[in-house]
DNA sequence: CACCAGGCAAGTA
DNA sequence: TACTTGCATGGT
């Protein structure tokens, strides 16, 4: 047991005590959240949510329909998400990928391997490393741990990483000094997403943040 | 009015 | 490889 690792799980204890269980991935049913992770790129979630409550209403949260609606429709239906051409393709491509991988059903992506699925979500159009990972903790249940943009700046504010780290070298930091669970990490960047959200805006509240007295870390790449 | 949100792909040099 | 730009709505 390293000391990085003892400081990172100190970083989740007093998150989780502050903040208590986010309880993500917010969803009905595996689907839900594969739209979501698409939906949300970029996005703010109260918008996401108001996108899925349409398609839910109107009964058009299924793969078929996701697949067979015609684009300006399903545009109009997620337009409360933003980029909505960009993203009727998207969830195209994913709903493709779905029905033609796995016969249609969400719940066959669990019988994957990590790092095939992982690779297959990656060569769909719209699927990025943030995208692919949060489908693999979210929706399979994977034990990989997702970085976004609150990871990087929460943690270049507290001056605890290198902004030229990369996706990869960030994500492997955090695999390589915490226990491989699902709860776990699941809980950790949803956390990361609550902190970010509370106090490391453009105009921070450093001074309320419960990382304040945090300390630094100093972690590279290859810790 | 400006700024930002649980990214990604495509274009340029 | 390393920057830049487009995508778009709704809340603060």
């Amino acid at each position: 047991m390293s000391s990085t690792n003892q400081r990172l799980q100190q970083m989740f204890d007093l998150l989780l005590t502050r903040f208590g269980a986010q309880h993500w991935w917010p969803a009905e049913n595996t689907l839900e959240i594969l739209v979501g992770t698409v939906l949300t790129q970029n996005t703010n979630w109260q918008n996401v949510e108001k996108a899925i409550a349409n398609l839910k209403r109107k009964n058009l949260l299924s793969l078929t329909a996701l697949h067979d609606l015609a684009d300006e429709q399903l545009a109009q239906e997620i337009r409360s998400a933003g980029y909505l051409n960009v993203k009727t393709r998207r969830l195209k491509n994913l709903a493709r990928f779905i029905l033609e991988r796995f016969q249609g059903d969400p719940e066959r992506l669990q019988d994957t391997g990590t790092g095939t699925l992982r690779a297959e979500l990656l060569s769909i159009k719209g699927i990025g490393p943030e995208t692919a990972d949060s489908i693999l903790l979210y929706a399979c249940a994977k034990p990989v741990f997702v970085v976004d943009a609150y990871t990087y700046r929460i943690l270049q504010r507290h001056g605890l990483a290198d902004e030229a780290l990369t996706y990869d070298e960030l994500q492997a930091f955090f695999m390589d000094h915490l226990p491989h669970e699902v709860p776990l990490f699941n809980e950790f960047h949803a956390l990361i997403v609550k902190t970010g959200k509370e106090f490391c805006r453009k105009q921070p509240l450093c001074e309320q943040c419960p990382l304040r007295d945090w300390g630094p870390i100093n972690f590279t790449a290859k810790d």
